[in-house]
DNA sequence: TGTACATCAGTGAACGCGCGTTCACTGATGTAC
DNA sequence: TGTACATCAGTGAACGCGCGTTCACTGATGTAC
């Protein structure tokens, strides 16, 4: 348990917290690329050398932030993904409310996001560490489909000829209780997912498409029905679509 | 007519050339936010002021390179998109043959994918001559996807209520003569294209898909039905699909 | 409660490096007569 | 064909800047007895 600590102790959590937002500042402001531990520590009044009590190096203080951005784009997908009386629709629309989610986060955090999807850092590998925060989204979205198998509401759709033995390994890897084909189209649209919002994000939208959300609706809802999620079959209305 | 010029003019050529060539070596070393103009210098023999003489700043060498990397893509899609009897498919095959050349090149070439489909270089605005160049792949997805509707080889998609008008827009911008529902698809789907390319080039893949061809074609594959392409109406065979 | 010692956050100077850009210059190539 | 001048590629030194990291240090906080 992590009781109240000494003064030392909580001013070593404050002061890391601070270099961390500051950093988080001068993301957005230069990019990852042109992240600076100078220019962090004299936004904080202190020197630079200081900030080596806190991070052994540049390259330490961004997998910091990588790890966060990942746990908060997690934690934004995985709230907009719960299951229960606070959401009783069908599946289809928990999954179009994830995707939004992670969307809106990353339309409120264009550099964090480009910081773990993005082109990678020149010259930087991620660690270990950032493996299990970056698998969240990814895990929320085969819950998901794995509450609609469950629910036999799920349509599952038909597997290519050269796609099978991949197929095959992906569901043994990352959901042997779904059928492969599923699995398969799941990865895809996971790709295509995060696809629209870089693409989104990146400015390839500029001056070519306005509504930007409806065009992600619709984009977003077809990838749900490539997985195999059904609409509820009450056409209008929020009825529930039964077992 | 650019005839035969004086030394001076054929030199400066093959100079500016050669400085490309090493800036997109280095590109590849170390990432667009580390091209350095007097590395480049160094490499090729010369004083870094001597650049100035071929570019007048590092942006203009940044957007040089830019340039040439749409132009280069561009290319490789239009070559991939011919029609003619050299491929006589289904236009769904030439859709599929456009997106994987696009793909190969991106592998080959994944710095300078980077540079124009990636996170935003920090601090660079790019100028108006790379719209024109940047369009070139986007416009090879219109001509297919037109080629089919003029053959009435075009099932056209269902167009959501709240993506009327948006659709309607593109429509009006990009291709008068096809049906908005097609337009509003279509540019989902270019997005969607991209977005797999990059969510593989990036990394997004690593420890988790091996054949990403498959996964790929299957993909594109699906995006090319939600644009309305259909397949050649005998299962078996390359027999065209008549008018 | 008080003292002696250990821990550790933060300082300030320094090392060695690379960067983009400017500027006056030299010398070779091209041009006009 | 020959001469005078203009053009321009490339030089070398300099300006002013920022960077990551190391290191011996001071002084405050925490701990053991």
């Amino acid at each position: 348990m992590s009781t109240i600590k000494g003064a030392r102790e909580r001013a070593r959590i404050e002061v890391t917290a601070a270099i961390k937002d500051e950093a988080r500042k001068q993301l957005a402001a230069e990019g990852a690329a042109k992240l600076s531990l100078r220019a962090v520590a004299r936004e904080l009044g202190m020197v630079s050398s200081a900030l080596y009590r806190y991070f052994p190096s540049r390259d330490d203080l961004l997998t910091a932030l990588i790890v966060d951005a990942y746990d908060a784009v997690g934690e934004v997908a995985e709230a907009a993904g719960v299951k229960g009386e606070a959401r009783p629709g069908p599946d289809a629309a928990r999954w179009t409310a994830v995707a939004c989610a992670v969307r809106d986060w990353a339309l409120a955090h264009p550099h964090e996001y480009a910081l773990i999807y993005g082109s990678p850092v020149p010259g930087y590998t991620a660690p270990q560490d950032t493996v299990g925060p970056a698998s969240r989204v990814g895990l929320v979205l085969i819950g998901l489909v794995r509450d609609a198998h469950r629910a036999e509401g799920l349509a599952v759709p038909a597997l290519d000829h050269g796609l099978r033995s991949e197929a095959a390994r992906l569901a043994a890897d990352l959901a042997p209780d779904l059928p492969p084909a599923v699995v398969a189209a799941l990865v895809a649209a996971w790709a295509q997912l995060f696809g629209l919002i870089s693409f989104e994000l990146f400015g390839q939208f500029n001056r070519v498409v306005e509504a930007r959300e409806q065009l992600f609706r619709h984009a977003v809802h077809e990838l749900g029905r490539s997985v195999g999620l059904m609409e509820g079959r009450v056409p209008t209305g929020s009825g529930g679509p039964g077992a």
